[in-house]
RNA sequence: UGUCCGAUGGUGUAAUUGGCAACACAUCUGAUUUUGGUUCAGAAGAGUCCAGGUUCGAGCCCUGGUCGGACAACCA
């Protein structure tokens, strides 16, 4: 049983640990197997520029490349660009942009479906010329009338059994700009009593007028998407169009077409269907994420709680965090519902490594400790990260008075708080121990301050009796006078339920977190963190992960994002 | 009322292609810990949608159901 086998597949490169193949991977081994495409794999991400990528496209993206990577082949970037009313270059920009921050480097330049009008327009003529496509002079009502119901077939057109000679004609004057927008459109004659409604008759070139924001006013008439997919998978050479799930039963008509332009001894490339990804607490869909940016629900496509691939990077999600997530979800053909704590596991789990530790002091209580001398300061030294020495250390100053956390001090302690209350002792993280002794509070009876004594031998890693001595909480502080300002946003999940979407008599927007960001700008942060570049990571000491927002944190005037919290066994036990 | 697709612990994904269901997350213990984090050890949790059939043996094959999803845009 350990014996290998001589010859493996072709199987990755690379010494990756034996995992069960997905079934599109099994697909794949069974057509190079087979010899089909002379070994080779060609995938592409061929999404259409009208909005935003968000975490479900990551998947895709995620599944292309990799599955392209296994199998030493490439992956193609496609711009599905064939309706020029919804689409723009911003989001042309803002997809390439994501695409590499995740990673990925897709093969040569980015292509557009614009790219093969021409070739495009060419296959339309083979078609008309040998009878298997037809111009169409109803409106969109009558087409729609006669294409009957799942259960019901269809009637056919009464321009169906036009001559080849008047559907060029006709094709041709569509195509030269002289007929008004929906007056014609040219349908593949196929089946209108199918069982499947995309093969009765499917509508393939419309007359549109209206600028390509790439081919600008040179057509005016456009390949429907069924009539552009396949061909460009095709003209691409593309091995495996990895698509989702609601395109199956496209899949007909997918072959259809390519039956009708296929070369012999050329590449045919093959539709495989998966499940598009849910995640839990959020929705998916780009018309509901476009309505939350229009009504101002949420500050833009990259607000930190939206599920877009910049909104994740902007709440200060790591590529690695999304590219193993993506990895660990698999791939299948059953729906699924994935639960949001995966995601936040796989970036936790990368920030706990690459992430240094800084102290941050979110809502901070004053702590004079009154047997340290005012007028004196040390600089500790700290570790940045104790799950990776090669992090190194850095030094913090601690002095006279000191800033910790107001949830760390209690006055009526239960007995399992581990942390500051009268009379109580607790270690301040890499300096002394201190105890509390007197809780100063104002008119009204808050606490503004306490003040504790310090045991001088007790200084961390000093090798002392006092050091070694063990109590039973740590607190993170920051020095009062050398503290930094801050802007702090605690972010949570964008709505309270699980399923936001799923409700058939309550509106998704109902379901939005009122407490999904709540902004803190008193927050004291150590003196090393004042040059904080934006887009920098830390893990803030006992509180979770944070990063410096791109776009309004400078040097001077920080702004931080609380990505996640971290695991917190207390407050859940507290419940 | 049609066609296609799917159904495995709370959630996902596996199961050497027929050999008594594994991994991850979540949950719960305990240990370690100068982060109530991490790490480590462990527990609980499905008998694989249902009913038949084939077989020595079925989550995998067959038959018939049930439930869920997709499909009737000149969107992709």
């Amino acid at each position: 049983m350990t014996a290998e086998k001589k010859e493996t597949p072709a199987r990755p490169a690379g010494g990756e640990e034996k995992k069960s193949l997905n079934f599109i991977e099994s697909f794949i081994e069974e057509d190079l197997k087979n010899n089909k495409n002379n070994g080779v794999v060609m995938t592409r991400f061929p999404p259409e520029p009208n909005g935003y990528l968000h975490i479900g496209h990551a998947k895709s993206i995620c599944l292309n490349f990799s599955l392209a990577q296994r199998y030493n082949g490439k992956t193609n970037l496609r711009f599905d660009d064939t309706n020029p009313e919804k689409e723009e270059v911003e989001y042309v920009e803002s997809i390439m942009e994501d695409i590499n921050w995740l990673g990925f480097q897709w093969e040569g330049e980015a292509r557009f479906t614009s790219d093969y009008f021409d070739q495009l327009y060419e296959w339309a003529l083979k078609l008309v010329n040998t009878g298997f496509a037809y111009v169409d002079d109803q409106n969109s009502e009558d087409i729609a009338k006669q294409k009957g119901t799942p259960t019901q077939a269809g009637t056919e057109s009464p321009f169906r059994n036009r001559s080849i000679e008047e559907n060029l004609d006709l094709f041709t004057r569509m195509k030269n700009g002289e007929f008004k927008n929906g007056e014609r459109v040219l349908r593949a004659k196929i089946d209108m009593s199918s069982p499947n409604m995309h093969m009765r008759d499917p509508i393939i070139y419309r007359i549109l007028h209206k600028e390509h924001h790439r081919s600008g006013n040179k057509w005016c008439i456009y390949p429907m998407y069924d009539f552009a997919h396949g061909q460009s998978d095709y003209i691409e050479s593309i091995t495996h169009s990895v698509c989702t799930l609601e395109f199956e039963v496209h899949r007909p008509l997918y072959d259809w077409i390519l039956d009708h332009l296929y070369v012999e001894g050329t590449i045919r490339p093959r539709q495989i269907e998966f499940a598009r990804l849910n995640l839990s607490y959020t929705i998916m869909s780009k018309r509901k994420l476009l309505e939350l940016v229009q009504k101002n629900l949420v500050s833009g496509w990259d607000d930190p709680r939206m599920p877009t691939i910049t909104g994740l990077r902007r709440r200060g999600f790591t590529p690695a965090s999304i590219r193993k997530f993506a990895d660990t979800i698999g791939v299948a053909k059953r729906d699924n519902v994935i639960d949001v704590a995966l995601l936040e596991h796989s970036l936790r789990d990368d920030l706990n490594r690459t992430a240094p530790r800084v102290m941050a002091v979110l809502n901070p209580l004053k702590v004079v400790i009154t047997n340290y001398p005012e007028d004196k300061e040390e600089w500790l030294k700290i570790e940045n990260n104790p799950e990776d020495e090669a992090m190194g250390t850095r030094e913090m100053p601690f002095s006279h008075e000191i800033y910790i956390e107001q949830d760390d001090f209690m006055e009526d302690a239960p007995k399992k708080f581990f942390r500051l209350a009268p009379d109580k002792e607790v270690r301040l993280k890499a300096a002394y121990i201190i105890k509390c002794e007197e809780v100063i509070k104002d008119s009204d009876g808050n606490i503004t301050e306490l003040r504790c004594t310090y045991d001088p031998d007790s200084k961390s890693g000093s090798g002392t009796e006092a050091s070694k001595r063990k109590v039973k909480g740590t607190l993170h502080w920051v020095s009062a006078k050398h503290a930094v300002d801050a802007k702090v946003r605690l972010y949570d999940r964008l709505f309270s339920d699980e399923d936001p979407a799923g409700h058939k008599d309550k509106d998704f927007k109902e379901l939005i977190n009122p407490d999904s960001l709540k902004t803190l700008t008193n927050c004291k942060v150590e003196p090393s963190l004042k040059d904080a570049e934006p887009e920098s990571k830390y893990q803030f000491q006992r509180l979770g992960y944070f990063c410096t927002d791109r776009r309004e944190s400078k040097p001077g005037n920080l702004v931080f994002n609380r990505t996640v919290p971290l695991k917190d066994s207390w407050s859940k036990k507290n419940k």
